[in-house]
DNA sequence: TCACAATAGTTTCCTTTTCTAATTATTTCT
DNA sequence: AGAAATAATTAGAAAAGGAAACTATTGTGA
């Protein structure tokens, strides 16, 4: 089977969003810990990366950085998150999880890795080992710009 | 390297909403035929799926009939899409592209997909059928519900 | 066959999400 | 110091999406 960019494209292209769609989905469906896909992606990347600033969040996520301030603001409120001024740079903002935004968190991933567990229980070891492969090999090409900076300053 | 469905389900989720959300920030960015991603899918819905109804593609791609119903006004009024009303049951719709309509999809799925085709050019051949086949893989699992009866009425 | 249930869409109204523009505070550069 | 740049917030408006109610049509069971 020889593969163009070009097709793999269209493939991903036409695959990815009914993905995201599902998972979307079935996480209004259940109300998964009362979160949003977004929000729930939020807490994801401030659990590893803990400290990010506000910037940092917006960029990874994609969205400006009102519409992040307003989606911080809502998580501060439900203390899910933690919001400090840098002492170095008081312009910044940095964030953090409650250890209650860890719980949320964990659970609401249980919940929503469940759901995907049991589509790809219908997959046989061959086809699970060719998704995570082609998981790993998506990762660093669509890493935000932000984040492959951060990356590239560390060395 | 053995993978259990639960680690490639967290690799999924982890890594397909970073694709999606390149795909989307690229899509804002360069106003692709300025579409929105959801209106981008329903055009392509249709094209493969001429003469669907309101419901199937509201089904597919996961938002309920009003909104739906509001999508389609929108790309009715462009003179994107076309509504009829099916002759045998009268209360459905049936949508297709106009030409117009396929021009704009065309356009945009160009500018999207070159997006794609340029990250994935940094991939091997051996990278870029792993990835294809990881798509045949997620195809059949994430199809909507609507869409699988309609596959298994066809036998 | 006729009343009732089910199906397909639309309309209305409301909430939530997100954006742009303007503003504040702080830091960096010249 | 003063100007430019950066980080975040606030204000105001637009857009996306959903729930409920409504219309029109078709299917169904007594």
């Amino acid at each position: 089977m020889k593969v163009s960019p070009a097709q793999a494209a269209a493939e991903l292209l036409e695959v990815v969003p009914s993905v995201t769609r599902a998972v979307r989905e079935q996480m209004r469906a259940h109300r998964a810990a009362d979160l949003t896909v977004t929000q729930f992606r939020v807490l994801a990347y401030l659990n590893r990366h803990t400290g990010a600033s506000l910037s940092d969040v917006a960029d990874h996520i994609g969205l400006t950085l009102p519409s992040m301030s307003k989606l911080i603001d809502a998580l501060v409120a439900r203390k899910l998150v933690r919001r400090e001024f840098d002492t170095t740079d008081r312009r910044r903002v940095t964030l953090a999880l409650t250890s209650r935004g860890r719980v949320i968190l964990e659970r609401a991933r249980r919940a929503t890795r469940a759901f995907l567990t049991a589509q790809l229980r219908q997959c046989d070891s061959i086809e699970l080992e060719t998704l995570a492969r082609a998981m790993q090999i998506l990762r660093p090409l669509f890493a935000s710009r932000r984040e492959l900076a951060r990356v590239a300053q560390r060395k």
